[in-house]
RNA sequence: GGGAGUUUAGCUCAGCUGGUUCAGAGCAUCUGCCUUACAAGCAGAGGGUCACUGGUUCGAACCCAGUAAUUCCCA
């Protein structure tokens, strides 16, 4: 086989998806082995495969596959959601095309549209995560609105509802004046705009008896306003006043003592409100007038409540004013806003407009401009349930990662709102409400149940299922996502089937810290709500993808690369160590292509690394010649399978990354592999070792496959396969190897082959720094005054120098040029003569650095309080120091002394 | 306005219970190399008042207080 000189990931990466999709291995049933469990956070159906998922799956894949290779039973469930509003607004689009209106269609014909639609373009994204080598059991997939979670949303409903944690009311909404529909508060993006504030003058009526002796004078104080007989409010909504419901002030401001108990005149229309007190009011806000619109806004209304005052919404259903308006009926909000405007100057009653910025919100969806709006829906109780949720994560049964959110977790549970889970849509789960002809409902799973419980509720007995019509509405999208890791196993229908009992409660959770809230905490809800256990042990919270100049990617900015574009580009495994590489848990991650080239690069030196092994071959004359260095890669190796494994307990994936890579590359490949690796011979093909050094390296490959799986799935399964590590049997992949092993590590070994490569280090930069080739060969001696054996690691040295030999001395090298690593002397001598000034320089400074140490480790001794309070093996390693520095000091002065002969 | 977090090399970040003259890694930069595995590479090097000010301590990047900048959440 002849191997190209970089590595080409196309084709080893469809290869390996189709060979171990065939081969069932990301498939898993219940067995004997412990389960590791994962369920996806379902992505949009409508969605496409964007640079979060991509962080998120990645995290995901490899959590489940180094669990697999661990000999677990790991379980990867795919799945998607039916977004309600994203879809409805896909396949209204899709109907526009072909000349239909959505209110053309009666509910049913819609819906058959919307699966059509669903069927033809839904679920592409499960396909895209493909790609990226996830390995979920795709048999497993499942879609919110699949009979059994459709089932499970219906039938919890009416469980929530008998509880009483489920309950009709008239509470403020997020409503999308396109969409049509209520929206919860994630679904609500917050822009700062300049906006207009316009400061509005109510005429103040005068009581009977104060007429004719008006206290003018007084009011005539601030802004240049007229104050006279008015009082002036500013508001960024003008179009509002007609819904307006009283005046507020704060019963402290002493601007506005002649308010009290005064009535006023809504401008245009004449309508009389109170003045009403209330400290809720910032005086320094504004003018301190605040004008009440329990109808249309959220503080308004539970002001309007506190003061019982009327509700008087203005707004139809599409942002259009109301009758209730009387004046500009029909006209659209914004529309409005301006005539309102143009026809308060011409009353005369604008006393000034001022720019303003402000937050508004929009529609996630539809980018409609969000109104607060007054309707009749279906809400959950979240206090009771919140309770248990938060307690699962303050006694640590859920673990979040990184700690830091458990703080803004804690907060939210304390002051939690109830939910909002109606939704004026068709696509989703319909509410099981039927209302009686007289306005009453029941809810019930079926008409013939609603009907049962109808005839109980009255007295008309001769009531028939055809009197009873259900709720139009369905429910919130996220009303099934919460019951997800419960409901793929269909823990619903079946609470004791044996998957959930095998699979729940899953492992970890890999989602973004922005759906912590309504989506995370509310699966723990949920989890203690139907299986009194917790859905997951751990939650980690990944960080927002953002580009290098630290903004949010978004299509809208279009600084957001398209992940396939650069899985062509750099390579799957690539783009998956580039994302991992700068994504430590939690924080955000600066995305830059770069670091995807870094992870092209790290593949094709592990490609390298094996070209080179590949073109070795056996020789059985030969004899073994480099068992130290095999047993110190191997004790290597070991220490960072320790280290790599506590890295992933920590959930610390990047360092994790990082520890692999550097084992790979530095130590094995620049260390390990420079070390064994056979001299050049002229005009041979296959290179000579022998047979102890090819079988222990081809060992520590086969095992760096293993490590490198998790990040690497392709290259490393491409590699698996090379006749190099022999013949395999169709069912012995990497992807299903064991890992290794945490064998022994000599650590004496370790310790002086770092001393090594610090040598090797020094006499290549006396190299560099005289110029000399790296093909000449230099001497070198050794006065070794620690324990440290160089005999044993000579030949190494003498290859990785390129020495022409190694010498042992008992006293110092005159004339040649000197280095000190620890505590042991080495001399290169050189045919030139030794620059002596550069030398006296290079000495002195080196005793400045060290007389320095020495001095503050004195300082430290000779202080009595850090004898005294400092721990024992602290002081120890003080006095190990000093004497290191003493024995150092001493060799420098003799070489200063040497030199000046 | 309330709460939480962040601030360490040009960039992205480590630095766990204070204790090596402790200031680290990767990338980027600079210098020299196309040395038969790899220029997607090799061998070296430089670079930081740990945001600022004070405090606690024998000892502070680390603990405490304040200030500034910045991000997020809630309103």
């Amino acid at each position: 086989m002849s191997i190209s000189k970089t590595y080409q990931p196309k084709q080893a990466e469809d290869k390996w998806y189709s060979y171990w999709m065939e081969q069932g291995f990301f498939r898993s049933v219940p067995d004997e082995r412990e389960p590791y469990t994962i369920v996806i956070p379902p992505p949009n159906v409508t969605g496409v495969l964007h640079m979060g998922h991509m962080l998120n799956n990645t995290i995901q894949d490899v959590l489940v596959r180094r669990a697999r290779m661990k000999g677990k039973n790991a379980c990867w469930v795919p799945g998607t959601d039916h977004a309600s509003i994203a879809t409805e607004a896909k396949v209204v689009a899709m109907l526009k095309e072909r000349g239909i209106a959505k209110t053309d269609l009666t509910r049913e014909e819609f819906l058959s549209y919307a699966w059509e639609w669903k069927e033809k373009y839904g679920g592409i994204i499960l396909d895209q995560l493909k790609k990226l080598g996830a390995s979920c059991d795709w048999e497993r997939t499942k879609f919110t609105m699949d009979p059994d979670l459709s089932d499970a949303v219906i039938d919890t409903f009416i469980h929530l509802y008998n509880k009483g944690l489920v309950y009709r009311g008239v509470r403020m909404v997020n409503w999308d004046p396109q969409g049509k529909t209520a929206v919860s508060d994630e679904e609500v993006i917050r822009k700062e705009v300049n906006q207009k504030l316009y400061y509005i003058q109510y005429k103040v009526l005068s009581l009977e008896s104060e007429v004719g002796s008006q206290k003018s004078d007084k009011l005539t104080q601030d802004s240049g306003l007229k104050t006279k007989d008015y009082l002036t409010i500013a508001t960024t909504r003008p179009e509002t006043i007609m819904a307006d419901a009283a005046i507020c002030i704060n019963p402290n401001d002493e601007r506005y003592v002649h308010l009290h108990g005064k009535k006023v005149l809504i401008p245009l229309i004449d309508r009389e409100i109170p003045v009403i007190l209330d400290e809720y009011v910032t005086m320094d806000f504004g003018t301190g007038c605040l004008k009440v619109t329990p109808a249309h806004d959220l503080n308004d209304y539970e002001l309007g409540i506190k003061h019982n005052l009327p509700v008087i919404d203005i707004l139809n259903d599409d942002g259009t004013l109301n009758d209730k308006a009387t004046i500009l009926i029909g006209e659209d909000r914004f529309a409005a806003r301006k005539k309102i405007a143009v026809m308060l100057e011409e009353a005369g009653v604008l006393a000034k407009v001022e720019e303003y910025k402000s937050q508004v919100g929009y529609s996630e969806r539809t980018n409609a401009v969000i109104e607060p709006k007054l309707s009749m829906q279906w809400f959950c109780k979240m206090e009771e349930m919140a309770k248990p949720a938060l307690d699962y994560v303050l006694n640590g049964d859920i673990k979040l990662i990184p700690e830091k959110f458990t703080n803004t977790y804690r907060h939210w549970m304390e002051n939690v709102k109830d939910w909002c889970i109606s939704r004026q849509l068709w696509w989703g789960q319909q509410i099981p409400a039927w209302y009686l002809p007289n306005g009453q409902y029941v809810v019930a799973k079926t008409v013939e149940e609603a009907l049962e419980e109808a005839i109980k509720l009255t007295p008309d007995s001769r009531l028939k299922t055809q009197d009873l019509r259900q709720d139009e509405d369905v429910v919130d999208t996220w009303f099934s996502s919460w019951l997800w890791p419960i409901s793929v196993f269909n823990g619903f229908k079946d609470p004791e089937n044996e998957e959930i009992n095998y699979y729940y409660p899953t492992n970890d959770l890999v989602t973004a810290p922005e759906i912590l809230f309504f989506w995370v905490a509310r699966m723990i809800m949920a989890g203690h709500e139907f299986r009194g256990q917790v859905p997951f042990k751990n939650v980690y919270l990944t960080g927002i993808v953002r580009d290098k100049l630290g903004r949010k990617m978004s299509k809208s900015l279009g600084n957001s690369p398209d992940p396939l574009d650069l899985i062509e580009k750099f390579g799957a495994d690539g783009v998956r160590v580039g994302m991992l590489m700068s994504s430590p848990a939690g924080n955000d991650l600066m995305f830059d292509e770069s670091h995807c080239e870094q992870g092209r690069n790290f593949a094709n030196k592990i490609w390298n690394a094996f070209k080179l092994i590949k073109g070795w071959e056996i020789d059985e004359s030969l004899s073994s010649a480099n068992t130290t260095t095999i047993n110190w890669f191997s004790s290597r190796f070991n220490q960072s399978l320790v280290e790599i494994d506590g890295y992933f307990n920590q959930f610390r994936l990047s360092d994790a990354l990082m520890a692999t890579y550097k084992l790979v590359w530095d130590d094995f490949c620049a260390w390990y592999l420079e070390m064994v690796k056979p001299s050049y011979q002229e005009g041979v093909e296959k290179q000579k070792v022998d047979k102890e050094t090819l079988l222990a390296t081809v060992e520590f490959f086969e095992n760096i496959l293993k490590i490198l799986h998790p990040f690497m799935p392709f290259i490393s399964e491409e590699l698996w396969h090379d006749e190099l590590f022999g013949e395999r049997a169709a069912t012995d992949c990497c992807i299903v190897a064991n890992l290794p092993a945490i064998g022994e590590i000599d650590t004496q070994l370790l310790t002086g082959v770092e001393t090594l490569k610090q040598v090797v280090t020094e006499v290549r930069n006396v190299r560099n720094s005289k110029q000399i080739k790296p093909k000449d060969k230099l001497p070198l001696a050794i006065k070794a005054n620690s324990a440290i054996d160089y005999k044993l690691y000579e030949s190494i040295l003498i290859k990785l120098a390129n020495l022409d030999g190694v010498d042992y001395a008992d006293t110092k090298i005159a004339g040649a040029t000197a280095f000190i690593v620890g505590t042991d002397e080495f001399f290169v001598a050189l045919q030139e003569n030794v620059d002596v000034d550069a030398e006296h320089e290079r000495l002195t400074a080196e005793l400045v650095y060290l007389e320095g140490f020495l001095k503050s480790v004195n300082a430290k001794l000779q202080n009595e309080r850090f004898v005294q309070n400092a721990k024992p093996e602290i002081v120890d390693n003080e006095l190990k120091k000093k004497a290191d520095a003493e024995t150092k000091i001493a060799i420098v002065k003799d070489g200063l002394a040497a030199l000046a002969k």
